[in-house]
DNA sequence: CAAGAACCGTAACGTACGGTACGCGCACGA
DNA sequence: TCGTGCGCGTACCGTACGTTACGGTTCTTG
């Protein structure tokens, strides 16, 4: 079930090359690639791919959590923002995750951890979960509470102010692609997408000039 | 491939028990159903099953297309709302909409169909997609224009403004519902979000007293 | 009631695939 | 130079499951 050693220090070249084949198959063949086509794309046996990884679920995990490990970017976090850096930043973190939630790879990995979230055998979903929405969340709540700290925003919880985001952002992209629809995410739609989402969060949350709208619990 | 009648009237009684006994055992256990699992659970002959339903892809399809006619909702059409009233459709929309999506057999219909939509055998996830999302567009847009003939609502494209509604409610809960994630949606939840998604989106294309944001494109 | 269709339960078949075993080549250290 | 070990290729095994076939039972119809 379990290699004798969960690779401590990071897979090596070898079985990052590896694992990249798994990415690559994935987003072609979906959860229907064997093992077999593994090792026939990544030029590997399949007793080396049991040996290094355990088993079937142990090769999806390590090539999930490879693929998080990949896409790892940098923390920007403004200490005193104005209101230009402040849009500039949430318009950059709204670009940055349309563009990952529409990449090819994304999907697809999406598409495996949503299935295997069915049977509990294993927790893509979890993974994916905390790299993908959750790593998002982190990101940027110190964004948004920098706003707030330099009265640029308001708002009460940071959770929900992110999740605010989130929705204007997404909206029903995910969902789409997720099922097969094909929204159509250029990079030019990708930008306006962004400029409007950033722009309708400013209007609920910004202490702007011209009003202030309230949205606090019932 | 095919069966010889795609039931052109709609599938019979005992036809309806299996499909039900189907989507139960998707809940159950997702795509990982047998044609056994159906059979032995419905009480039928797996010859029945392939007579009626064709092969495994036929008996999904059909399950998802049952499950699709029985959520048709009353579709509620106010000619000349107030801002109570519009208020009201909108929240009775989202409350809707939450319930539909964080229910057992949504979740699970949704997976299996995100599971299918990589292989491109059949296309459970346009199924989908026409009974949930687009199903709710159609719903929701004559209100969002009556809205706007009576003077409420103000945008210019109303595909746009439906989006915005559909992502201030839903947020991140499909997502991470699909993916095993539990974001706890009780019946208060629901309430709670529908109340905060209407007051953020009137926030935004509603005429109110105090403000009008701009919401143009750039 | 008789004849035939529909359908149930189960057995059987073929295949695909996860997992294992083995032989060979190649690199590297003594 | 000779092990020694890692990894490639391949053959093999067991099982699960989609699909088909068949005998027996119930339901429909004339």
């Amino acid at each position: 079930m379990k290699p004798e050693t969960e690779f401590m220090e990071g897979p090596t070249q070898r079985q990052r090359d590896v694992l990249d084949a798994v990415l690559r198959l994935l987003v072609e063949e979906g959860d229907k690639i064997t093992m077999a086509s593994v090792a026939r794309r990544a030029s590997c046996s399949k007793e080396t791919l049991y040996k290094w990884f355990g088993d079937r679920d142990g090769l999806l995990t390590a090539a999930v959590k490879w693929q998080a490990s990949k896409v790892r970017v940098s923390p920007v976090d403004p200490r005193n923002p104005d209101l230009q850096s402040l849009t500039e930043s949430l318009e950059g973190y709204a670009r940055d995750w349309l563009k990952v939630i529409s990449s090819d790879t994304s999907i697809a990995l999406n598409r495996v951890a949503i299935g295997h979230a069915g049977t509990g055998k294993d927790n893509l979903g979890a993974i994916v979960l905390e790299n993908g929405r959750f790593a998002m969340a982190k990101r940027l709540k110190p964004v948004l509470e920098a706003g707030r700290n330099a009265g640029l925003l308001c708002f009460e919880d940071t959770e929900t102010a992110f999740r605010t985001f989130f929705g204007l952002v997404g909206r029903d992209v995910q969902i789409r692609l997720l099922l097969g629809d094909w929204p159509g995410l250029t990079e030019a739609a990708i930008a306006e997408d962004a400029a409007r989402a950033t722009r309708q969060f400013l209007a609920l949350y910004g202490v702007g000039k011209s009003h202030s709208v309230k949205h606090g619990r019932k």
